[in-house]
RNA sequence: GUGGCUGUAGCUCAGUCGGCUAGAGCGCCAGAUUGUGGCUCUGGAGGCCGGGGGUUCGAGUCCCCUCAGCCACCCCA
């Protein structure tokens, strides 16, 4: 009988321990953060009616769509981000849940597009979003989400990018060309990549802009220096347009409220160039990146909308929020060797030391247990070298070593790997001096 | 979805012009007088050379297909 090659797909993987490891963790500091500024979890189906999932978005989207008929025939599709089926979610239940709604949403999302570095086909986002406000305040506390999160993960190079898409589209009026907002700021997103004269080229062609407008709006785009030079540079440029003026005042009050949060202003950087990809933004835009690693590209990203359900209800639902790229910020971590990969997640490890103790060793282990530490027994009576040097290649911190000198006391040794150096102490009373030591050396 | 580069041990890679039984370092397993790891020494396991087909007396090496990874486009987390 011939043997079937194990193999994943393109852009689907495995996870091995010490990545799952740092995954988790970053799951569990998300979920801490987002929790402290009041969002609350949801979860929502991979699977939607493929109606649900191909209204919005348009052609690209489309085509990434994981799509395929179920069993009764109905025709369905893998959820391609969490803010379609949060606006299918909202249509369904603001009428129990209220407004505003804030929300956290950890997922896998799929998209059939080809895999690269820091791009998966299956990866997982984690969306916070504020949803049935249109106040300015929600704006800000996406900044502060992004802030704290980058900080609870432990990264502190970094820096939000803002923008505010009304300040363009003010441009865009007064030119009486509305409707070409997206092929514009398409193009515009490639500046830093393609360059001006290429950008100017694709307005022209593309957006259909004269070569003078494409001027008008590339200056725009160019505009850099500290926040408030760029304040001060808008000005005249949106003058006279209400919508671009309102978008400058945006920008600003945005700027002055998370100075004043403790945002630091080098890690929140107005940029006129950003625009993200999608159409349905409308005001603030948010892309976050590692000051060590910027080419892997946005790893915190979303924006403001005015409207967000309007498929599925007739409710306006206005909102903000963000996205963190789980998977994308992973790698860049890896890549940056900032990954710490332990591969085991207990505090001990209890060895198998004495063959006819077996029982008091299983003992001890329920008592640590009890006691909140995470505990592996050895398997196997094996040499004591031997266990020492897995649990040293596992990454355990302690190792609890006890044989008859030690049982004759009722003590065990607590042998911290890193040192080398030994404790002994005391196993009366549930072994509550070998758990109150673990955890008071316990690295947060 | 389009185009380019790459694929040899768990990892990083060498392998000449197509020619003996495919190698190294690291890692892994075992041992170096049966209560203490990391260093050292000795030994060992582990490869259908990504998979399939073709050319050839002979293919890891050349050609085609396919799968996967990376890069660019597109798009985006």
């Amino acid at each position: 009988m011939s043997i079937i090659q194990p193999r994943t797909l393109q852009g689907f993987r495995d996870f091995l321990p010490d990545v799952m490891m740092a995954r988790e963790s970053i799951m569990e500091r998300a979920r801490t953060v987002f929790r402290s500024f009041g969002f609350a979890p949801i979860d929502t189906p991979a699977l939607e009616y493929l109606e649900i999932l191909t209204g919005k978005g348009g052609e690209e989207t489309d085509r990434q769509l994981y799509r395929f008929e179920d069993h009764g025939g109905r025709k369905v599709g893998l959820r391609f981000d969490l803010t379609v089926p949060l606006a299918r979610f909202a249509a369904q239940h603001i009428g129990q849940l209220g407004t505003p709604f804030k929300r956290y949403h950890l997922g896998t999302v799929w998209r059939g597009e080809r895999a690269q570095r820091g791009r998966y086909r299956e990866f997982m986002q984690c969306d916070f979003d504020t949803i049935g406000t249109t106040s300015l305040v929600a704006d800000i506390e996406i900044v502060q989400v992004i802030h704290d999160l980058l900080l609870a993960i432990g990264i502190e190079r970094f820096r939000v990018h803002i923008n505010n898409r009304k300040v363009l589209n003010g441009l865009l009026e007064r030119f009486e060309l509305s409707d070409r907002t997206g092929p514009v700021l398409r193009a515009l997103d490639k500046l830093p990549k393609i360059g001006r004269e290429a950008v100017e080229q694709e307005l022209c062609e593309a957006a259909g802009l004269s070569s003078e407008q494409a001027e008008r709006v590339l200056t725009l785009a160019e505009i850099h220096g500290s926040n408030e030079s760029i304040l001060e540079q808008l000005e005249p440029l949106v003058a006279g347009s209400q919508r671009g003026e309102a978008g400058l005042d945006e920008l600003r009050r945005t700027v002055e409220a998370c100075a004043a949060a403790g945002v630091g202003t080098d890690r929140l950087q107005i940029d006129v160039s950003i625009a993200r990809g999608l159409d349905y933004y409308t005001g603030t835009v948010y892309e976050t990146f590692l000051t060590d690693l910027p080419t892997i590209g946005s790893i915190c990203s979303g924006g403001r909308y005015d409207d967000l359900a309007s498929l599925y209800t007739k409710q306006q639902l206005p909102g903000v929020g963000a996205s963190l790229g789980l998977d994308r910020l992973l790698a860049a971590l890896d890549e940056l060797k900032l990954l710490e990969k332990a591969h085991t997640p207990a505090d001990l490890m209890v060895a198998y030391f004495d063959k006819t103790r077996l029982h008091d060793y299983l003992r001890i282990a329920a008592e640590l247990r009890r006691g909140g530490l995470a505990v592996e027994c050895y398997p196997e009576p094996k040499k004591l070298g031997q266990q020492l040097k897995y649990a040293d290649r596992k990454g355990f911190p302690y190792v609890l070593i006890a044989g008859d000198r030690e049982f004759a006391e009722n003590v065990c040794q607590l042998k911290h790997l890193a040192s080398g150096r030994s404790e002994t102490l005391s196993l009366e009373n549930r072994a509550e001096a070998v758990i109150r030591f673990v955890r008071e050396r316990a690295v947060s």
